[in-house]
DNA sequence: ATTTATTTGTGCGATAATCGCACGATTATA
DNA sequence: TATAATCGTGCGATTATCGCACAAATAAAT
């Protein structure tokens, strides 16, 4: 995605390198792993001169390498990221409980947020049965394809989910033969069941099932899932097997959020907001 | 870790912002999550009013939020350091082969490359006897401690791993009751060996073996392991057993990466580099 | 070999973005 | 009530940033 425009900012305080600067990280892409000073000045919009000396200022941090013209992301990018990682403390708060859930089942389970249109994927206990389905870490999904997308689509106020479908990219919903009145209908009867389930179909071989995580407020800002690949139990069964067993995982998780010490805040930002900039 | 002094930075071309910008990111931390406008100007030695300008940016861009007067990382944050895996390409390159790798041995095998003193691990295929010893994927590990980080200490060149060494904290290497001379013959052996296996110990319930892997020019760029949790067979019958699979699957790593388009220099920077700024 | 089109590196003046002090308002703590 | 932090904000001074323009190097095309 080059020439990301800047919205004229609001407030006068607002650092233009800073964003100019990440601009350049968010540059390299995985069809773009190796860039030149031009190709990112053409990706983000930047004067050369000006694309150059953030990438300088990138390879003296470490952030990025570069081999004669070419310049690429190096893992001390990671340590960005996983600021955010390491400050929600999955390991203590999310995984145990994901792991027992994955016991319990002998299915793969996952945890996500909501983050844009997408899921994104922060922890999962995986089943081995499932090693050909490999979903890395860290990825998204689109929200209205997974279980896990459904249920923080039903966590949504009417308002936002109308804002969500309406931003949504036309073509989005079609590739899964699921037009917006049945996302609608979907997310309608998940909101009211507290659960939902999600059926194989074409570019989906497996059957899931999800329940959303809610804060104090009862704001829904997360949701986990269990996964079957192959599908072997109906839907029904599915439900009557696993979903007890997913409630409880929810539970305890949405305590530990709560102890844990920022509980809160942190993760009701898991909202969908329609306009990344301003709009 | 307060306080980030700016080493002058040589040249002209540097963007302080892009910097200071950054750093606030990194101000956040398992230990503190959320933090006001003074927590990250002490944090980050910035000024209050500089801070909060950083702050309000990107909270505008989306990476932070703020409840009150607190601020906290949110999911977009990842993107930045994603946009460094996403360059990769873990999903085609390398988790095919980890997957197979795992299904041969019914063990966990992990993929990880070095990043400072530790090892970043970028991928995993895991076994499900394994549940209760997750460790998240993009955690760090020291270098010195896992079978993984032993081959890519060896291979370092040896004035970079008597750098590696002596900038190595003194206390580090103690709780593994692990001294320097053990460490150094352990790294040379493994060297030599071209393979290495780490036993179980205090704190330490698994045993694991791990063979590099080499870019074009044969530097160790990488590494992947097979790790046994509990351990089941000596290790003996581990390299009799899972040796030959590891180098395949190494070998074939390494083709694969050779025919993405950025083999070389992208993963060439995992080699360590002892000074993150200067010195 | 000679052109043509792209690159990168660099200098520099003009501009605008950034800095950081200092003030008043607000809220917690003693 | 007094004391100490905190935030938000305005503003002048500074300086970091911008982006043009040029030279040099390289690659592709004629």
């Amino acid at each position: 995605m080059p020439t990301l425009k800047h919205t004229p900012k609001p407030t006068g305080h607002f650092s233009e390198s800073l964003a100019r600067g990440l601009s350049v990280i968010q540059a390299f892409d995985r069809d773009a792993p190796m860039l030149r000073i031009a190709d990112v000045a053409k990706r983000t919009g930047l004067d050369r001169a000006a694309a150059r000396r953030f990438l300088l200022t990138l390879l003296d941090l470490g952030y990025v390498g570069r081999s004669d013209d070419l310049f690429y992301l190096r893992p001390r990018t990671l340590d960005i990221g996983f600021s955010y990682l390491a400050s929600l403390d999955l390991d203590r708060v999310i995984q145990p409980f994901l792991n027992e859930l994955t016991e319990a089942t002998r299915e793969t389970s996952s945890f996500g947020i909501a983050d844009g249109f997408d899921v994104g994927l922060l922890a999962r206990s995986a089943n081995n049965r499932m090693l050909n389905v490999s979903v890395a870490l860290g990825s998204r999904v689109p929200a209205y394809s997974a279980s896990l997308g459904r249920v923080l689509l039903a966590g949504l106020s009417p308002e936002q989910f109308k804002h969500y479908l309406e931003a949504l990219p036309t073509g989005s919903v079609a590739p899964e033969a699921l037009d917006r009145d049945a996302l609608r209908a979907s997310v309608e009867q998940t909101r009211s069941c507290g659960w939902v389930t999600v059926e194989p179909g074409p570019g989906r071989g497996f059957r899931s099932i999800a329940v959303p995580i809610r804060d104090g407020s009862g704001a829904v800002v997360a949701g986990v899932n269990v996964l079957e690949y192959p599908p072997r139990n109906s839907a029904p069964t599915m439900v009557r097997k696993y979903l007890p067993l997913l409630r409880n995982a929810a539970t305890q998780i949405e305590a530990a959020m709560r102890l844990a010490q920022h509980s809160v805040a942190t993760w009701n930002t898991a909202t969908h907001d329609t306009a990344p900039p301003s709009g």
